[in-house]
DNA sequence: CTGAAAGCGCTTACAG
DNA sequence: CTGAAAGCGCTTACAG
């Protein structure tokens, strides 16, 4: 049924020139002459002439595609958070030739890297359990890695100061009088959740406060409530609740509710990364925030240095957004 | 820095076979002798051998990607709506050997379908400034639409029935003792708020009411809280909204919270898709559902189909699926 | 069962 | 400024 593609032998053929002048035109190569070319792209536009990008990628081994690699699946994927970063990841991709390929699932993940059909990755937070380091090490792609992350590696990071985040929000609801403060914290399989677990334990030590961790096993409440439950009842001292996203925190505030809990009146809670929703709900989420969107294009612009420098060893950069607190509803002074 | 990737030849010389051998076992093809095949195999497994895709689809002629067209840039992809759709697509896509392409800019799309990187599409709910059905038609290209369209156009369908779903909702209210009932839409670009349209008008139009539109100009109320504000104080008579979107829903909800419109007492409110904020809020949300994993599978599974039977002309389908009214809390009798 | 060879559509030294 | 030719890594008739 599809008509066959029209290809640059076509163009030569009826431009009486070789196919390396056709290609030049095309690639933007010097040595056409001026007349030459203008018959030649008038036949390209006549002709509606599209490169076939497999033949240009087999011989220049590039393939034109970022890929992006997304944990935890589709509950990750419904997190406002990556999305944000998404969104500027693709402004910049827009001002590109390259084309994003988002890859959510662990099959998509092996696919797309299996397969070389990307010439360099963005890893967005990153979970043991699911991305192989040494995996990855091995594929010698060009990769940067949003999000937290251990400082041993030595892949490119940008990445929100997290641990700072947590320090903030206890420090908040200290001041606030708060003496029992508790962590929800996402999978410790996620190196994120490693490092809001190390930021709350080390202000809340220097504090000399209890500690209260609460693991969920994704960045959202979702199929948990149970678990939330029982912690709240076994937990009645507590009176403030870091959450290390802010689905959590609304998950959180819905039990609370059921439980007849008053917020931030009994239980102050505060979020993180300020998504859309922290200020869709009410009362309003208190939370932290940091730039998403420049993380985002910060990263991918220094997958593009890496993609156009491949000779030159560059050193790895590790780039760290400052968060901050921002104080909306659902935090309050302690009586 | 990067490694030479090995390829068939390597493959060849080392097993003392030609390359023709090495690829029929590749591609799993007969005429390979037992023995032959399992030297080859285990010579491409020590030499960890992966196939340049990009050589593959040259000769092939195809490029083993599946593209997805998302409409409205970010401000959609944040929409639950989509996101459940592509989580049943991408279920799909995990048993094959497609990779999935998503693209959520103009730029993207125009990128995608101008340089031929992919063997199909799937289309979710066009919008009419965006997508040039005629351009998409030239393209050539196996495509499937998602979400509800005009009927004129010769594309597989795969849809829910958003007419039915807004005349049960209207009918609900009705039910209820409302007589003054509004849609709030999104814009009319999108085929979607057509016939959500034509479905309110229609069922209106019998019950004999007065027709009340807000059109927004995204699915959301995002930067037109102004706009529903004046609506709401300007039309005090309406007691009952069907909203084209949860987020819609959402929007109305808290800006009838800052005018202290009490819901539902003052204010009946029912969205649409049933997206997981829908019980995530309080009031939860009453709405209406379709199965829209469900959706994004038969639409992967049909291009699917088409993708391979590229001779055959298929008939052109359009599968329609049910939407059924969800009673939550936002809905009220009207005393 | 196996291999030599042509070809997919491009790019890029090389020679003129 | 221009072209002939080699080559990128595969697949697939064709011949044996």
């Amino acid at each position: 049924m599809r008509n066959k593609r029209i290809s640059i032998k076509d163009i030569a053929e009826k431009a009486n020139v070789s196919i390396a002048s056709v290609s030049r035109v095309i690639s933007n190569k010097p040595g056409v002459g001026k007349d030459t070319e203008k018959r030649i792209r008038s036949i390209m536009d006549e002709l509606g002439y599209k490169p076939n990008i497999n033949a240009r990628s087999l011989v220049k081994k590039n393939t034109g595609n970022i890929g992006v690699i997304i944990p935890g699946g589709f509950t990750t994927l419904q997190n406002s958070f990556f999305l944000t970063i998404i969104e500027g990841i693709s402004k910049i991709i827009d001002t590109t030739e390259y084309n994003l390929i988002i890859s959510f699932t662990s099959k998509q993940h092996e696919k797309m890297l299996d397969t070389n059909i990307v010439d360099g990755i963005l890893v967005l937070a990153p979970r043991e359990n699911e991305i192989n380091l040494q995996w990855l090490s091995d594929l010698k792609l060009p990769t940067v890695i949003i999000g937290s992350f251990i400082d041993d590696s030595n892949f490119d990071i940008v990445s929100a100061d997290e641990k700072s985040g947590v320090r903030f929000s206890v420090e908040e609801l200290y001041k606030k009088n708060h003496r029992h403060i508790a962590l929800i914290n996402g999978p410790s399989t996620s190196y994120q959740s490693k490092i809001y677990e190390q930021g709350y334990k080390s202000i809340v030590n220097e504090l000399g406060l209890e500690k209260y961790i609460l693991e969920l096993d994704e960045f959202d409440i979702k199929g948990q409530e149970q678990l939330v439950e029982e912690f709240l009842n076994d937990h009645k001292e507590i009176t403030g609740m870091i959450c290390s996203s802010d689905n959590i925190a609304l998950g959180i505030i819905n039990v609370a509710k059921e439980l007849n809990i008053d917020i931030p009146g009994q239980l102050s809670i505060i979020g993180s990364d300020d998504t859309p929703v922290s200020h869709l709900i009410t009362p309003k989420l208190s939370t932290t925030h940091v730039d998403l969107k420049e993380i985002g294009e910060t990263a991918v612009t220094r997958l593009l240095i890496r993609l156009s420098n491949e000779k030159e060893e560059l050193r790895r950069m590790n780039c760290i957004f400052p968060m901050k607190y921002i104080e909306r509803e659902t935090t309050t002074f302690l009586k």
